[in-house]
DNA sequence: CTGTATATTGGACTTTGGTCCAATACGAGG
DNA sequence: CCTCGTATTGGACCAAAGTCCAATATACAG
């Protein structure tokens, strides 16, 4: 069982040395690395993990406390993730957990614990965590979570970044715009939201045309498909 | 602390007494309750949670090993969770989740457990489970478990059979209107897509009209909608 | 007060989609 | 062999949607 000391690089073992770290796959002259930040209070932790991970070709920031954490945050310009132990003087990981919830931060988090108990991990795993592990934790292990994590970082950013743009382009929308968008992608006929809204269907036609222009769509197949994205259900 | 013997009923303090699963909210005479499926190698344990599940209103089928449950499973007409210990003779808890994942049952699974460890505990987590729950199990934390888990299973449910529903419907077209709905939904125009399959735009037209008729919808984005649903998707 | 954004309407016209009618071709199964 | 389901097409016609032109009213900000 190694633990934590291993030199040689251990990274996704089916990439080749140059491209170690996953989320990124463009060939070119090695773009930033993804970072791990690393939050733990025992500096022997942070010292070998930081290496460990380092090796593994990820870039690496470390805090010895959620606090410390929560005031230096990094900006989230790239996919990054936390490992971060439980316990600790101060906030715990569990109550940082809960912090950056209420923030719209993509970082998923590892949990590294020495004195976890089940209801903690269940807690975690229910808060969100990409995983809980126990010390001392393996390097594979961490390796492969620390793989997970920043998949989904990228993954939900994406998304994110999907959402906010949908919802900035809503939000240019002018009131009557959103009231005929919201019937449009209900199926209703332009005669029938014009009765609706009691104005005359010419209007109707009008206001349908700017919010597929505002809305940067083609087709009233893609209008729906981006208000199911924006939340604009039809009940 | 209290330990799985309470015998006033625990249930969901916010509802009332002849309504006691919350799963079903019909005033009606009672419908049958939902149904928890228990599942312990230990007597004591499945006489002592039978009757503590038994007095929150639900009903209850116990069973001694995974085995015996997998050769008398219950049909599924109604909502049911499982309730599940980990480690017992023959198939483990653990690998009774592996093996229903395989089917299409919902059976959200609350495991308790004896000697878990956190590993065991992220496994199940991660796997899905709506709780992991150490021994001895307090009344209130099953019970509130139950709760959820039947939640989940009411909802898996719909959701099921509602892509089930799409499903078969999707299965009543041709390979023609099937490919002409696909297009459609990307928000092709008739004539694009008569080009694509080169034949004239009076025929798409025909198909397009089968496809609404036999989808059983009313408008172009109800139609977008339920594709999306049965993950036709654009690109 | 003036200008800009918003909401509204009109006419004339084109394109697109939907419907009702009917008809041909082909392969699988009874 | 005949029938049924599937795929295809045609014409005529109507309904719906989109477009290009232009115009008016109102509210709010500078």
């Amino acid at each position: 069982m190694t633990t934590l000391t291993s030199l040689t690089p251990v990274g996704p073992s089916h990439l080749k040395p140059e491209t170690r770290h996953p989320t990124l796959d463009t060939r070119r002259p090695m773009p930033s690395p993804p970072t791990v930040l690393l939050i733990d209070d025992d500096p022997s932790v942070r010292r070998a993990l930081a290496r460990l991970i380092k090796s593994a070709g990820y870039q690496v920031q470390t805090f010895v406390s959620a606090h410390e954490f929560l005031d230096r945050m990094p900006d989230e310009a790239r996919p990054a993730c936390l490992v971060l132990d439980v316990r600790m003087p101060g906030l715990s990981g569990i109550d940082l957990q809960r912090e950056l919830r209420l923030t719209n931060l993509i970082l998923p988090i590892i949990f590294i614990t020495g004195h976890g108990d089940i209801p903690m991990t269940v807690k975690a795993m229910k808060a969100g965590a990409v995983d809980f592990l126990p010390k001392p934790v393996r390097d594979t292990d961490l390796l492969r979570a620390i793989e997970q994590a920043l998949a989904r970082a990228v993954h939900d950013r994406a998304e994110l970044k999907e959402a906010e743009d949908i919802q900035s382009r809503v939000a240019k929308l002018t009131p009557r715009e959103r009231e005929v968008m919201n019937l449009v992608v209900k199926g209703w006929l332009n005669k029938q939201i014009a009765f609706e809204l009691g104005i005359v269907e010419k209007t109707i036609k009008v206001h349908r045309a700017r919010v597929m222009d505002k809305m940067k769509v083609e087709s009233l197949a893609d209008l729906v498909r981006i208000a199911e994205h924006a939340g604009i259900r039809k009940r």
